[in-house]
RNA sequence: GACCUGGUAGCUCAGCUGGUAGAGCAACGCCCUUUUAAGGCGUGGGCCCUGGGUUCGAAUCCCAGCCAGGUCACCA
């Protein structure tokens, strides 16, 4: 028998004779919480009895107070144990003399991980530190496994759960026993709840559009696919939330926001998952200045409200952005003349010149937006905004009508990374059309990512759609961004993973 | 997809140039009524990722695979 297991067979005996004490963890419904552990050491003075107090003066100074035992230290007839309410903990001091006769032999039926709820007094341990009393307990849950709770000592850790994949698979022992994946767990939250209230102060309303579509349109993506037994249909999971907003701008609703899960069929990495929280807003009449702004308000904002300071991640995000054209950047950065790259061969040339392979290039803006990777994204470190984007690999974006070839788009880059794309929308719906067709054309020369023909959304866009401007920015990257998290894994509760056991049959 | 690194007790890890598996924590038993990485004495615990191969003998060497981490590529 494994260890596992035998472990799992001992708690399953203590349960039972919990049981027999009339301790059923497991039936228990409610306890009351009177304060955090956090709260219990913060107001200590203010809720601890007087050392002199008498027992029945102490007795009415008693708190309730539960959560998991995180460390047990058991000495006979009295034991110490810490017991954690998730935020923070608070040590107990259990005494046979002070308890009933079945409260002190289930207290001994308990296990590290345990759930206990506890009624006790606040005093001062001969060594300092802030203790409940207890003067009663009732086992809340058993754990039957042994948890990886590491030990510690002035904010220093001892063994408990630091493989990574066991932290992924297994994300509520990280939770229980890593105290850094509660506070990203928390802060992601900040963020979004922040974001959220950002554009709701400002009067956008907060939609939510469809996850299976008939096409998936939007962004330049490989879907999921799926099947609708009803309907018999064929649909795909969503790659971006992009059209469905703009056909609410079309029904006249004039500023609008979504934060929602896509889904891309591609690989893992560092920076990617396949599913992935996407934020886009739109305002109509608005274009791209005004994008820039909201974009730099956001991060101040939300910076702020989360962190307390618009100093973060080595960022300041109270300044504004920095503003580049892209063609300019380019040349800037790689040599590479706006001319040159008027057209394919000589754009070919030129990156051949600075030492890029060519092989795969086949239009203009792909060798544009790849010298711009090459070249120019590494040195964006203080928040940029890159303007003005090729109309090949922007389909979706309004061309400029000073600048053949090109869009009214932008890109923001912090750190060297990408962080949002916006521009102004198209709201032709004969240019749409032309773009779609183009699109479909790359589709038949082999480019599965381009974008699919969206008949309904021409439709939409023909009754008209006001002038708009549109961004978006993936959520979990921003929270990367802000708390430095170094991993997507890490911001990402649960993240994509392979099946641990291999199948039988493969 | 390529390359590098790793997979040994519940957890964290050691185990060198092959010789039959180790520590700390956790667990179990006993002692201990202010301890805190509590302490003392004692005990148990392993498909050494999987499958092949080399060898008298493999956790260790070789090959293949699985899983993970990392770097790169892909990702407008």
């Amino acid at each position: 028998m494994s260890e596992e297991q035998s472990i799992r067979d001992l708690r399953l005996g203590k349960l039972a004779q919990l049981r027999e004490l009339g301790m059923d963890p497991y039936a228990v419904e409610r306890w009351d919480i009177d304060y955090s552990a956090a709260d219990l050491k913060k107001r200590f003075d203010e809720l601890a009895p007087n050392t002199e107090a008498s027992d029945e003066e102490k007795k009415a100074k008693s708190v309730s107070f539960a959560g998991r035992l995180v460390a047990l230290r058991l000495m006979g007839k009295a034991a110490f144990a810490h017991i954690g309410d998730g935020d923070d903990k608070i040590q107990g001091y259990f005494k046979r003399d002070e308890l009933t006769e079945a409260e002190w032999d289930a207290f001994k039926l308990l296990d590290l991980g345990d759930h206990v709820g506890v009624t006790g007094y606040l005093f001062v341990t001969r060594t300092g530190e802030q203790s409940l009393h207890i003067t009663s307990l009732k086992p809340l849950s058993k754990s039957l496994h042994n948890l990886p709770l590491g030990k510690e000592k002035d904010g220093q850790q001892w063994y408990g759960l630091t493989d990574q994949e066991q932290r992924y698979r297994h994300r509520h022992l990280d939770l229980v026993c890593n105290h850094e994946a509660r506070e990203m767990l928390l802060n992601r939250s900040r963020i979004v709840s922040a974001v959220r209230r950002f554009f709701d102060d400002r009067g956008y309303l907060e939609v939510e559009t469809p996850l299976l579509q008939l096409e998936a349109g939007g962004a330049a993506a490989r879907p999921f696919l799926t099947h609708y037994n009803a309907y018999d249909l064929e649909v795909k999971l969503r790659i971006s939330l992009e059209l469905y907003l703009k056909r609410i701008i079309c029904g006249d609703v004039q500023k609008v926001y979504e934060i929602g899960r896509v889904f891309r069929n591609e690989g893992v990495s560092n920076r990617h998952n396949p599913e992935f929280t996407l934020l886009e807003w739109y305002e109509a009449y608005a274009n791209l200045e005004d994008m820039m702004t909201c974009v730099e308000d956001l991060f101040r904002t939300v910076s702020e409200k989360v962190f307390g300071t618009s100093n973060v991640g080595g960022c300041d995000f109270g300044k504004p952005w920095h503003r580049l054209d892209l063609l300019t950047a380019i040349e800037e950065r790689s040599g590479i003349k706006p001319e040159e790259l008027n057209d394919l061969d000589s754009a070919k040339a030129a990156m051949k010149r600075v030492g890029l392979p060519t092989e795969k290039e086949n239009n203009i803006g792909g060798i544009i937006e790849k010298l711009l990777e090459h070249f120019v994204e590494p040195h964006l470190q203080e928040p940029t905004f890159v303007v003005g984007y090729p109309i090949e690999t922007s389909p979706l974006a309004k061309k400029d009508p000073n600048r053949p070839g090109f869009t009214r788009r932008f890109e923001g880059y912090v750190l060297g990374r990408e962080i949002c794309n916006a521009f102004s929308e198209i709201n032709d719906p004969i240019d749409q059309r032309e773009r779609f067709e183009h699109q479909l054309e790359e589709r038949e020369q082999g480019d599965d990512e381009a974008h699919p023909m969206d008949e309904d959304y021409i439709y939409a866009l023909e009754s008209g759609m006001p002038p708009t401007g549109g961004c978006g920015i993936g959520i979990d990257r921003m929270v990367m961004l802000l708390t430095g998290a170094e991993h997507l894994r890490e911001i990402l509760l649960f993240p994509m993973m392979r099946r641990e056991h291999r199948d039988s049959e493969e």
